[in-house]
DNA sequence: TTATTGACCGAAACCGGTTTAGTAAAGGAG
DNA sequence: CTCCTTTACTAAACCGGTTTCGGTCAATAA
């Protein structure tokens, strides 16, 4: 097999300490020794074995990043922030794809927990008390990435602030003169706290709430464009004097939109459709689809800084952090034309 | 720290060795005491590490899986299907995102060999001397996935044969009656595969060869929309009678249809559109693109399975792998009108 | 009765690193 | 010249598993 550190050592005759030394960048080796020790290496093809490093190390600079889905539109960015940050620091990410199963995620924490995983950042899809008492037991520090997890559990998360954008793109629509907007709510946690925005809206203005809720089953969230349009015909049907749709994300506004293509409603003249999430395709011109962009390199960043702070103590009892978002306005939701406008016209945000 | 070995041996008042056995499933261990090593487990809470176990059985049982760039469109398929299989026989995956970086690779092998992985499936952008002097000297069993090692090189891999899936696209679109047939063509090595099929079949069926290249800085694939673009640009300048463009990736078909529709031409009626990967939103109703679609979960699984059958020495001199596709007909590409029809209208393949 | 066999289990070496505790030699202070 | 530091290094324990080799004991065969 591949040379060892003993047999490096005996190459230059030394002990397998002062190689362990010289290959830590300890200071009490001498450059003649550590030159040595280097060409050993060079000539052996020595690789240390990091298994053996980890067990003696006592840790692994590992983090376990869990994907919900592994389409999921938010991941690539999500990994890349929190990637960048973690390999900065020396610590390399293991990926686990979680299928939308919450079977595969308890195994996957076992997993971490057999491979003394330094940290976890998870995405869980839903809080069973099965996972709360595990994330318990493994006493691995762990973060929650876009869930936001049960008060008492204790575990710290970042998300977006979804609540707060939600009721930013109704002010936005409302600022165009729309008063009569739908809402199509996605059933996952993030769905409902957009939906809870857009209804306390709602309230606030005093406008009627008409919020759709698509029933997809947890792992068949792919299907969103289908529930989109079944979303968007229940609209049509029960509201029809609806001039503004916001879509709880991108694809269920286009599925929308495909509705409104085959009912011969043109966006944005007959209606405005706005959507969240600014998937990559949502900017070609056949949708040039308004919505909500989040920073998403951004929150895997934030992440990994607060798991990081965790690992090494520094923030003994973290905060949560909640990201903002940005309207990108695009052309598929305008003014609503004076005749048809019955809200105010300022134009301007509450 | 958790319980080790020794703490669940002491416990129940046998060996560390007996302990093991009981772990490792052997058949020389009474009922009774099994069974008093599994109450001590769970009483204790012990899970056994894994960095310790990789150290002692020289084996990891960790498969490294390069993903060239985040944001593939291969990616999820082919990963799936190879963490299905390897999953089944008992192997993690660690994935390894290279972000189009050449750099990035040869790190990661270096990772992957500190590691002792067990096994690698790569996707390199492309194969240098040092990149092929690295996988020599790391000695892991490696397989290629959708890209095409020199044949010298001895690494086996398996791939779509785009040189017939582009031979087959432009025996369907003659079928249809086209003749005037431009092609788009992406600089990488699949392009280029792609390429040569359509150069290939235009000279076999005497008709002209219409290709335009885009030149796409390699770290910049996610622009393919904005090269269709401008592609298609040309196609219209350089052979303005042209009939069908066959795009060689639906990204780049896309982009085409972008200019087409700036330009003011309709698909399929004025000119008719193909490409080639079957993206998900290929099938939205704005773009019903005709496409060469890839069976990628198979793919990744074939991969997965080469790679276990070098791992455990069933085969020691594998073979590479062409996987077949088929043409997914959708609606971006129609018969010709025999008033444009210039070539022959028996409507099937060569 | 003795040898053989098989079931069950333990002692200890081993995997390849890190780390602690300590030592020899050289240099400086008194 | 002795004592005290420093410098440069080493021996050996340790991390927590696996595995080899062998031993004990009871049952069976000779």
């Amino acid at each position: 097999m591949s040379a060892t550190i003993r047999d490096v050592a005996k190459y230059c005759g030394v002990s397998v300490s002062t190689v362990s030394r010289v290959l830590n960048g300890y200071t009490d080796i001498s450059e003649e020794t550590a030159n040595r020790v280097f060409a050993a290496i060079r000539t052996l093809d020595y690789v240390p074995n990091d298994t053996a490093r980890m067990l003696s190390k006592k840790n692994t600079r590992i983090i376990g990043l869990t994907i919900p889905d592994i389409k999921d539109p938010f991941f690539s960015e999500n990994a890349a922030g929190a990637e960048k940050l973690l390999q900065e620091n020396g610590y390399q990410i293991f990926y686990g794809n979680m299928e939308r199963s919450g079977e595969k995620l308890l195994k996957f924490l076992q997993q971490a927990r057999q491979m003394r995983f330094d940290g976890l950042i998870i995405t869980p899809d839903e809080w069973s008390e099965e996972l709360l008492d595990t994330l318990q037991r493994i006493s691995i520090p762990v973060v929650s990435l876009r869930r936001r997890p049960p008060q008492s559990s204790g575990v710290p998360f970042v998300d977006n602030d979804h609540y707060r954008s939600a009721m930013e793109m109704m002010a936005y629509l409302t600022g165009l003169g729309h008063m009569k907007i739908a809402h199509i709510m996605l059933p996952t946690c993030i769905g409902e706290i957009r939906r809870e925005g857009y209804r306390d809206f709602c309230r606030i203005r005093g406008i009627e709430a008409r919020d759709v809720r698509v029933d997809l089953p947890a792992n068949k969230l792919d299907q969103a464009k289908e529930n989109g349009y079944e979303a968007m015909k229940i609209i049509r049907e029960k509201y029809p004097d609806t001039t503004a749709v916001f879509a709880g994300t991108d694809q269920l506004a286009i599925g929308a939109m495909i509705y409104l293509r085959e009912a011969g409603l043109s966006v944005p003249a007959d209606i405005s459709v706005v959507g969240a999430n600014d998937m990559d395709y949502s900017s070609l011109p056949w949708f040039d689809l308004t919505t909500i962009s989040l920073n998403r390199t951004e929150m895997g960043r934030a992440a990994a800084q607060m798991l990081l702070d965790i690992i090494e103590n520094r923030r003994p009892h973290p905060e949560n952090l909640l990201l903002g978002s940005t309207i990108v306005e695009r052309g598929s939701a305008v003014r609503l034309l004076s005749g048809e406008a019955e809200g105010n016209k300022d134009g301007k945000a509450v």
